[in-house]
Parts: C-alpha cells; structure tokens; sequence
DNA sequence: CTGAAAGCGCTAACAC
DNA sequence: GTGTTAGCGCTTTCAG
C-alpha cells in the first residue's frame, strides 16, 4: 500500500478530489465538518501533499535553493539554519548547494536547480559580478554578503566595527599594524581592507602593513605568520576568524604568545571563535538576522515588490586575544 | 518568456515532444543526428528538465531528504559536504532539514517531507529508537551515527581509538581519568562512555570518575571545570571536541594552562579541534566517508538491495593537548 | 527510430 | 459548497 493521495481520501469519504485538495489549501472554502473529516482522514492515512505535484499546477515548488560556496567554513552552518528557519515558517524547504568554491560549477548548479525551485538565495564571494549577474538573470534571487548592483542583497557590513577595533588597539597603545587580506576575489575582503586601510590613513602615526591576499583558510593563516613577524606590527587585523585562528597557531609554532606577544583580531565572530582558549577578540556578524532578511527578500521579490537591500552592522566583541603591546 | 520545456524544443525542431524527452532520458533510443540537435537546441534555450514534472512521472524524485539535528555542530558540515558530493554524483539533490534539536519537530519533518523525496538520510541523536523506527517505517531511509537494529545504518565506531588515547595518557603517567558523558539519550554517547569504562575495568590502577550526562555543548564543558578540578583527574576524556574546548576554557578560568595542569582529549575532530592553540588530541571521525557510505548505502535501500551496515573506525590524533601528569 | 496518448498528484477556473 | 474538467512538464506504453 503506498503515499496516500488526495484521491484515496476522497474515496474514502465519498467526496471529490477538489474538496480535499481545497481543504488543504483553501480551508475556508469547504464546510467545516466535511474539512474535519478530511483531516482526519488525512492524519489517518499519513497523508501529505506531494509538493511535486503542486508544484506543477500552481506554478510554486515551496522550495528555495541556497547557494553557498562551502557549508564546510564556519560562517555559514549559522547562516544556513537561519534561512531554513525563516523558510519554515512559510513552509519552505531548502534545497542545499555546495558549490565546493568552484565558480565554473556555480553556474551549471544554478542552471539544474532553476526548474525546481521558486527562488535562489546565493552566497558567491568570488564570482566575478557580471557573471553572477548573468547567471541570475530572470531567476528569482538574492546575493548574500556582496553587493552587486542590479541583484537585491543583504550584506554585512563591518567597516564602523574594524574601526572600532583598530581605534581600541591604537588606545592599548599600538602604531604598527598588519592588515591581511581575505581573497582577491571577494567583495567582503575589498571591502574591508578598505575600512582598515580609511581608518589609517586618518593617522599619521600608525603604520599599515598589507599582507595577502590570502586564501582565508587556517593554513594560509597559520603559513603567514613569518610575515608577521618580519612586519614587525604588534596589531594584527585578519581577513576573518579563520586566518586569525592560523596565525595564532603559527605565532605560537615560533614560540610567541597571544594576546602577550601580538593582537589579533579576527571577523564574523564564527564558533571556533568562541571556543578557542584565549577567545578570539573580532567583530561579530549578524547571521541569524542575515539568514532572515535574505528570507525576507527573496519573498519580496517573489510577490513582485521593490526589493529593499539590506544593509546590517558588525559589532565589535572584545575578547581575549588583545591587549597592550610587548 | 518562461522556462523552456520540452514542447518548446520539439516545437522550434519540428520533432515530437516524445523524442526530446528520451534525448535525455534515454539518449540511445534516439539518433544520433537529431539528438545532437535536441541538446544543442536545449543548451541553447537554457532548459533544464523540470524534476516535480519527471517525479511525478517516475516515481522518483531525484531528492534525498537529509535531516541533521543542529547543522551549527561542527560536527554536521563535514558530513553533510559529503552527502551531497556522493549524491550529485548521481544527479541527485539534498533537502536539507536542520530539525532544531527537537525531537518532536522531527516526526512531523519526516512526514511532511516524506513524498518530496527518494529516501532520507536521518542523523537523529536523541530520539528514542522506538519512534525513530516508527517514523521511518515504510520510508527508504538511512540512519547515521547510531545503530538501530531493524534499520540500514552507518555508525562510527571509537572504541579502539578512545582506548588507544587511554593507553596513551596512562604511559605518559596518569593514573586518575574523568569521563564527561554525552547527553544520556544519545547513542554515541553511551558507546564511548562503555569504551572508556571497558577500557578502565582491565586495570586496577586506574580511577575513572564520572560527571554528567552534559548537553555535549562549549557552555556545558566550561562550566563542568570545577568539577574536573573537585575530581583531581589529570587526565579527561570528554564526550566531544566542544565539550573538550569548553573544559580547557573553564579550566584556563581557574588559571590552569593545557597540557601543563592537565590533559584534555576529544573526539570527533571537527574543525575547531584542529585550528585552536594547541590543537585537540581528539579521535577522529571519517566523516567525508561516512557520508559517502550513507549515500552509498540509501541507493542500495532504493534499489532493493539488502543493505549491509557501515562502521568506520575512528584513529586516535595525537596533538597538543595531552602531556604528562603535573 | 519516432509520434500519439495516457497519466503521475494536484490546483484552478467554471459550472451546478 | 462542491463536483467537473483541463492542464502543469515529463515519461512511458503502444503503434507505426
């Protein structure tokens, strides 16, 4: 005996199809005992609608596709629940792409997944942005963490906090820091060395070392910590928690200690953050709401509003890897 | 002008619709000449076969559900990486649903996304395995990190490497071990704490104090330091590499520094095991394979094959965080 | 090798 | 309020 249908309830009450199926999806349009009795029927039946099969008639698969590049970064597990959260409540599901940071792959995904859902929420830092665009174009959608004009998006944006960071480690005392890059490609990388690099130039007295770009792995970070040291910056400003992490781990490799030798600051505020010994001093990104203003977009744009981009704020956390310089 | 299908191909090559359905589906069935043209025409049009349409059709959905109780548990991305590489090896997507860690949500997840999907993937903790069958009766399914009798499943075994990591702690010296217990309904967590007390019986000069259960989470082990320090075990086994950073961070609270005052191990090796300073000696858990061996093991449920049960070995790593008794 | 036609489960006019 | 009908895009006999 298989999946119960609309049909195996309705002849099983002696009623149409259309009843049931409006019980269901037009509840106020069917008397209300019949609905009760259709339910019933239902939860005995374990009946649940075949969303394929609405898909097709209605038009809308109760799907949405998200994109990210690699569920395996920490920054985006958050993220994602926050949209399969948001989703839920309107009865979505969320069909998971991993890109596997592969550009060329991004657009064959979009393309096979375009029939089977309703709209796309992306994640793709590297992309170049006329090609995301084109891959987007007539798709329902809405870019994560980079703004691409043309393409509604919800972006963080962490220039007032790393600012804030920078100010706090020159009032500790330091002048000489080193800024180091996230990936060449990436928006967010552009977008925040540009906020450290603003936040220098308004002091004469600070010293602005740039190292990178970097691929913003733990090794890359971990690698470079040579160049630290030859730098010779007391203050380190990573690309994110990840590289952060790495030159920790490769500073203590050469015997340094952190916060006694060097600060560090990372950014994003991801789990590993929190759960290294001294935590990790950084500038949190706002991921639950992120994931829920993506929601939230996508669905304006779905019913045919003007979508609004969003725009939130990182908020510095002082933690334990800064402190005065040796 | 909406999406292509399949009539707006045959139309725009005057062949029938027939024809260009099997230039997919089942390309030897067509000539080679006009099926070139078929997929040229496609690519050119940007069609991508309608999934819903062909499941509806079929029978099969080209979906796997993947249910993962908290996709924030670094333990999960790894994992759910994998799924989904093994599976779009075979065109085949993943609905992802995150179930919150609630078990109640969870009976209802399964049901409702029961006829959107081939067979489900189903990594449930905590639900007693009574409902978790109940559940997935009648339902292609798999079930990961936990063995239940009745149902295909692919479970990693640590006893051998949790013992391995005992012996070594005892040849550096410790005598006295504290156990830290996983959340008491979970099956992992009952495994390992019988390797660890199996591993203690056979040796008399050994004392294994055990605390919790404890929720496996970074706050629970944190705040369990007192009771590690109250122990006067030089030596811990926690449930988990969260468990294991937050013991080290409540201990460092208390102005003790790992190794030196004490060694910690893990168990998993997720992410933030290897990027803190010192990384976690953990066991760790293949999870691109076990995730492989999942997929792998749904299709042969799917195809009528007898299953036959996956378990995978966990290794014992060796890293920074154990040393010999203070 | 190709076309015509029926049907997968559901919804949406359109009657009654 | 409820039933009838057509059709969403695709696959799959069955003919030819």
């Amino acid at each position: 005996m298989r999946q119960a249908t609309i049909y195996s309830i309705a002849e099983a009450l002696g009623v149409s199809a259309s009843t049931v199926s409006r019980a269901f999806s037009r509840p106020d349009l069917v008397k209300a005992s019949v609905r009760e009795e259709v339910l019933a029927k239902a939860r005995e039946l374990g009946y649940a609608p075949n969303r394929a099969a609405r898909g097709l008639a209605t038009g809308r698969t109760g799907l949405y596709g998200l994109m990210v590049p690699d569920i395996t970064n920490p920054f985006f597990p958050p993220f994602v629940r926050a949209v399969q959260l948001a989703a839920g409540d309107r009865d979505t599901d969320i069909l998971l792409i991993d890109s596997e940071r592969s550009a060329a792959a991004e657009e064959d995904l979009v393309q096979r997944i375009r029939p089977q859902v309703d709209g796309l929420i992306v994640a793709s830092p590297r992309l170049p942005s006329g090609r995301l665009k084109e891959m987007l174009a007539g798709v329902p959608s809405v870019v994560v963490n980079r703004a691409v004009r043309g393409l509604p998006h919800v972006v963080c944006d962490n220039s007032a906090a790393l600012a804030q960071a920078a100010d706090h480690l020159y009032e500790l005392g330091h002048r000489r820091f080193a800024l180091m890059r996230g990936p060449a490609a990436a928006w967010a990388a552009t977008r925040r060395a540009e906020a450290v690099r603003g936040w220098a130039k308004g002091r004469p007295d600070v010293a602005l070392v740039e190292l990178g770009p970097f691929e913003a792995q733990f090794v890359d970070g971990r690698a470079a910590a040579g160049e630290i040291v030859e730098s010779e910056a007391t203050a380190v400003l990573a690309f994110d928690d990840l590289m952060a992490a790495g030159v920790i781990a490769g500073l203590n490799d050469r015997g340094e200690s952190v916060p006694r030798d060097r600060s560090i600051v990372g950014c994003d505020d991801v789990l590993l953050a929190r759960t290294m010994t001294p935590s990790l001093t950084t500038v949190t990104a706002p991921l639950t709401e992120l994931g829920r203003q993506a929601v939230e977009l996508l669905r304006a744009v779905l019913s045919g509003r003007t979508p609004r981009n969003v725009t939130l704020a990182g908020a510095l956390a002082l933690r334990g890897t800064v402190g005065p310089p040796h």
